[in-house]
DNA sequence: TATTTGGTTGTTTTT
DNA sequence: CAACCAAATA
């Protein structure tokens, strides 16, 4: 349709090229409603087309309408297909991530809890060096307490919403040491957040809570504007989101949420499976919905995802049905390395390209479950010029220049912000050293003032030398001299006058070759910078608007960004990226790189059966993004954290059935194969002939190709059994018996009875357990 | 005060 | 085999 054509013109009805169950889902009205929507079965087009409806057939404006996606990419997506099935912007609905949008809520609020609303979004980074400032204030050594782990351990606190005052209340007299030092970390924290007008990541959904509970008036507004709420992914929601919802959908209780048990995967950071599996117990009246058509992958592909999920027991249980045919058999591929695999993959590639021509590089994906396993990939892609892109690894905005400069215009917009100025105020160096900001530090600190304002002040710090002061005045002039820009002009024309200043790509230069690579990023974000344009933030109400500087909304929206909102489809470019970064996605060709027992699942999961299960639907998610053609790539032996890890095959890869894959080996793996095959034909005519069924039984099957135990470790007599059952010894612990074996390789873990002081979990390769004769 | 060195540490996944 | 950090040196 023409765009200047007169828009009497009706719009086909979306509703049509539904199927029975889309368009019940579609056609519910109020009331709760849980949408179970396997992979590929168009739960976007449910969502965005009930949204469509809701307006247009029964009159609900735009602006009554939240819509919670998983990324930001997600929001603009549905955003953008509203539009067109509407013929228009859907203005003032609100869609957004859960941290979006809980942003935009205290951007208006913050005041109701003593922030600003400048308030700055701390990353990880910045609440990393919050937390080990705290521990030091706090006597928690941080060679002891590791400052990531306590930040973990924060922010599974927060996601379960329990605030500093309550998780101290329950933990500073545990036996638990660990809760007990975080209790002491906690609230110092907490305090250092508050003090430097700060939110953390949890914060964005942990205050809108706080807010909406201490708050009924607030809560009220809320509760009346969203009459409808709809949630994507609901799957992988966590405590602190679900008591969101729960608030604000009290009133009306039309909360839509849409997800698949299977594709849970983010158990890790607090999201609860049980939300969605529970669903029907909390909102008894709500309708269901079953998604179970596939309109994305072929008939084998999807058989094999259904026959790997099967074997989870903590699901609703459905079964995907497509109306493709069989297609393409998956291509099990062993590879000698991670480099035969990088190599072959990329060989592949190039093949089907050839083969079918319709397909550029965007056709295809390479996923695996860690970003190290990004570089051996990336050296093979570079190495025959595939045009390629990786999304996550080292992000964009967590490289160390980028955050200086982030640093800088933070600091900036918050002159509160104690990270931002300890990370800057001597880079490039300018002669404050840390014995001068010690002074400046504690000054600030006792008579309780900023630390800009301190270093502004610094000729009134007594033991502060002369040379630091000038330094010191002069940084804080300057950059009071760009708070006062930053009010006047575009945040690009600031980024490049400031850089300019500071000379930071002339010192950047200095650093040698990588110094290339930094100024070429530094590029990257002054150009970010100068297209950056303020009306796409949308987590700011357009009355208070005109409270923030075109640089807070600039730094608003670098702190809420994804790396896959960055992700470019149709680029002509092979994608590279995590199993998680790859949720919603889908490809015609997809690798599945790394499929080694130990890596994939990783050993760990071998803990508790629900990992485990996680791994599990993570590799059906690995799965199900696959639209024609599927690889399932291992490699015998991968160096991993500098030492060779020898895995035999994933037990994923070995629950999808036979007659769906066909087994081939690298031309590498073959080569070295019929060595081995001489090498022993050589060995039998000489050596001594044994039965054939025990050499049968002793060589090694296709797959598994680390049986045996190492010659020079069985020969080895000290050497501990380490079986239910078996008596070790322990250098200081003694003897025992050990009870119970987890995981394997690098994190076997052995729980031992000691017969003295009784039952310990170890790691066995630091544990130093010897065998007991007695 | 800046730079180098050596030692330690750790790799799960991310809004 | 990194990246990161603390202590030693210039």
């Amino acid at each position: 349709m023409p765009a200047d054509e007169p828009t009497t013109l009706p719009l086909p009805d979306p509703l049509a090229s539904l199927n029975p169950e889309q368009r019940q889902a579609v056609e519910h009205f109020e009331g709760p409603l849980l949408v179970l929507a396997g992979a590929g079965s168009g739960k976007t087009r449910v969502l965005t087309t009930r949204i469509a409806h809701l307006l247009q057939h029964h009159g609900v404006p735009a602006e009554r309408v939240l819509a919670v996606t998983f990324t930001n990419k997600a929001a603009g997506e549905m955003r953008d297909r509203i539009a067109t099935l509407l013929g228009g912007e859907p203005a003032g609905m609100w869609i957004g991530t859960f941290h979006a949008i809980g942003a935009r809520i205290l951007r208006r609020h913050a005041p109701r809890l003593g922030w600003t609303r400048g308030f700055s979004i701390f990353d990880q980074d910045q609440s990393l060096r919050l937390i080990k400032r705290a521990s030091e204030l706090q006597n928690v050594d941080p060679k002891r307490f590791n400052p990531k782990a306590l930040r973990s351990h924060i922010s599974g606190a927060k996601n379960q919403l329990v605030g500093a005052e309550a998780f101290v209340r329950d933990n500073e007299g545990s036996f638990d040491f660990f809760a007990k030092n975080v209790a002491k970390v906690y609230p110092a924290y907490e305090d250092a957040l508050a003090e430097q007008n700060g939110f953390d990541f949890d914060d964005l959904l942990v205050k809108p809570v706080r807010l909406l509970e201490e708050c009924p008036g607030v809560l009220a507004d809320y509760q009346e504007r969203f009459a409808f709420v709809l949630v994507d992914e609901y799957q992988d929601t966590n405590r602190a989101q679900f008591r969101f919802l729960e608030l604000l959908v009290a009133r009306h209780d039309n909360l839509m949420v849409v997800g698949d048990d299977d594709q849970s995967i983010y158990g890790w950071r607090g999201a609860d499976i049980r939300n969605i599996l529970d669903f029907e117990k909390t909102y008894r009246e709500a309708a269901v919905v079953r998604l179970e058509r596939n309109y994305r992958s072929s008939a084998r592909i999807l058989a094999a995802a259904n026959a790997v999920i099967e074997h989870n027991t903590e699901r609703k249980g459905k079964t995907l049905r497509t109306e493709r045919e069989a297609g393409d058999v998956i291509v099990l591929l062993t590879c000698a390395d991670e480099m035969d695999e990088a190599r072959t993959v990329v060989e592949e590639i190039e093949a089907t390209m050839l083969a079918r021509p319709l397909l550029d590089h965007s056709g295809f994906a390479v996923l695996y479950r860690t970003n190290a396993q990004a570089r051996a990939l990336e050296d093979a892609f570079r190495r025959r010029q595939v045009p390629y892109q990786v999304v996550g690894g080292v992000r964009f905005y967590e490289r160390r220049e980028i955050l200086d400069v982030l640093g800088y215009l933070r600091l900036i917009s918050n002159p509160l912000d104690l990270a931002a100025f300890e990370r800057i105020v001597n880079y490039p160096r300018r002669g404050i050293g840390a014995r001068t900001l010690g002074h400046v530090l504690r000054w600030s600190a006792d008579y309780r003032v900023p630390p800009l304002e301190a270093a502004a002040r610094a000729g009134e710090i007594p033991e502060a030398p002369a040379a630091g002061v000038r330094s010191l005045v002069a940084f804080a002039s300057m950059m009071a001299r760009y708070r006062a820009l930053a009010a006047e002009v575009p945040v690009g024309e600031l980024v490049q006058a400031l850089l300019e200043e500071i000379d930071l790509i002339h010192h950047l230069r200095q650093e040698g070759p990588e110094g290339e690579d930094r100024i070429d990023n530094v590029r990257e974000l002054i150009a970010g910078a100068l297209d950056f344009d303020a009306e796409l933030v949308t987590e700011i109400d357009e009355d208070i608007r005109d409270e923030f500087t075109d640089l807070d909304l600039f730094l608003q929206r670098v702190a809420l960004v994804a790396e896959v909102d960055a992700l470019e489809e149709h680029t002509d470019r092979v994608t590279l990226m995590t199993l998680h970064n790859a949720k919603g996605l889908e490809f015609p060709v997809v690798f599945l790189a790394g499929l080694e027992d130990g890596l994939f699942p990783l050993s760990r999961a071998y803990d508790t059966p629900s990992e485990m299960e996680e791994e599990r639907r993570l590799f059906y998610v690995g799965v199900t993004r696959a639209m024609d053609r599927l690889y399932l790539c291992h490699a015998r032996q991968r160096r991993r954290a500098g030492e060779m890890m020898y895995g035999r095959l994933s037990p994923f890869a070995d629950q999808v059935p036979d007659e769906l894959v066909e087994a081939r080996t690298t031309t590498r793996v073959q080569r070295e194969e019929k060595a081995l095959r001489r090498f022993q034909r050589g060995f039998e005519r000489r050596g001594p002939r044994r039965p054939a069924a025990e050499r049968s039984a002793h060589s090694p099957s296709p797959e598994y190709y680390d049986e045996g135990p190492d010659l020079d470790a069985s020969l080895n007599q000290d050497l501990p059994v380490l079986a239910r059952g078996a008596r070790v010894l322990h250098d200081t612990f003694g003897s025992g018996n050990v009870v119970d074996v987890t995981g394997f390789g690098r994190d076997l873990k052995v729980t031992v009875d000691f017969d003295s002081i009784g039952r310990k979990k170890l790691l066995a390769r630091y544990a130093g357990l010897k065998r007991d004769y007695e």
